[in-house]
DNA sequence: TTGAACCTAACGAACGTTCGTGTACTTTTG
DNA sequence: CAAAAGTACACGAACGTTCGTTAGGTTCAA
């Protein structure tokens, strides 16, 4: 079939997790085949095992890529010395730009980790648990500073979190609303709620 | 190994579709076999046939019925002579309601509708579609009549329903907050919006 | 005694992966 | 400078397993 084209800037290996990134977001991890996989990189499917050492690798590359993203995230607006709403604010953000920068992997990390093999499972499951305790955390200083209603902390994570996970849906019809607004959509609503005050 | 318990009230049949959910939201369509759906009911793999007709039948089912209670729901609100933000208030709360009783349908029909065979994949998809389209009509009034902000209605649509699913995340450590607690978080995160006005 | 419910055994297809080999560069050596 | 050795990458064939499903016989309640 041919080689894998590359350039200086990008390996074979990188182009194979892209290609995965796609391909498990369209039919799911354990749909997807590594034959199906080898058609889409151009290559046949023995020869992808020069460059990876496993199917399972590739689910494993992807999620823990997203997963640093965003603890780093986390650290620099933990490090900030601004008020505890602008700082949701500003995680959202974040959020939602990663989603459009990192489309397939976002969502790949997002639903399809539960077919990662241990220990990687725990450790993935572990980050997940931390980074939703310490936006809970922020969330409770601003309550505490009257910069935020009285919620339940915990609860308002989780659905801040799942809201931002939307927008792959709005990701398919791309042409209706760019990301800018669609941003500021998000946080109008999330921030300030529907409500006409 | 024994026959499938059932009394009058639930027929072979309809335990076999309720452990199917359970097992399909744990480990998703495709990695669930019908064995292991098999040993969960208590019986050998091909019994099963003597009850349905094929491991995507079950998708199907439990897709399809948790789409005609969206649509008969949304008949309902429409019908009814209340204000829009109250109508949006309503539907979260079925929202809410349906996914704490029927929680492994929902999270199924949610995450594994991928996997419907044609033509229902279409029509699935269209349903969705369809519901989406009522529910932004309805912000749509709300926001002509000014009791809603001005924002993008579909925007809003995904956030919300997206929001709404990040229940089952809760559902997972149930002892922390109850049900009707949980409803009025979410309500009042999403229709009155974090910032303390 | 009939028919629903279950069993064991087996099917072909698809899966992830390994193997031995071929080929075309690149590097080392005489 | 040319031959030899090494490296990177791709191939087709095959592996052992698991999958959904079927065929045909057996059990058991009504």
């Amino acid at each position: 079939m041919g080689r894998i084209k590359t350039d200086t800037n990008i390996s074979r290996k990188e182009v194979i997790i892209i290609k995965a990134a796609e391909l498990f977001k369209e039919k799911g991890f354990k749909a997807a085949s590594m034959r199906e996989l080898a058609d889409v990189v151009g290559v046949e499917a023995a020869s992808l095992y020069n460059h990876i050492s496993s199917k399972g690798e590739l689910l494993h590359i992807i999620c823990f890529d997203v997963a640093e993203r965003y603890m780093k995230m986390m650290d620099d607006i933990e490090a900030e010395k601004t008020s505890s709403i602008f700082k949701v604010e500003k995680i959202l953000r974040f959020l939602i730009t990663n989603i459009v920068l990192y489309y397939n992997e976002v969502h790949v990390s997002d639903r399809e980790w539960k077919h990662l093999a241990e220990p990687f499972l725990s450790d993935y499951q572990n980050q997940r648990r931390t980074f939703r305790r310490r936006f809970a955390a922020i969330i409770e200083q601003g309550i505490k500073k009257k910069e935020i209603k009285k919620v339940d902390a915990p609860t308002a994570v989780l659905i801040l979190l799942h809201a931002v996970s939307g927008i792959e849906s709005w990701h398919r019809s791309k042409e209706k609303i760019n990301g800018k607004e669609l941003e500021e959509s998000m946080i109008t609503i999330l921030v300030g709620g529907l409500v006409n005050h």
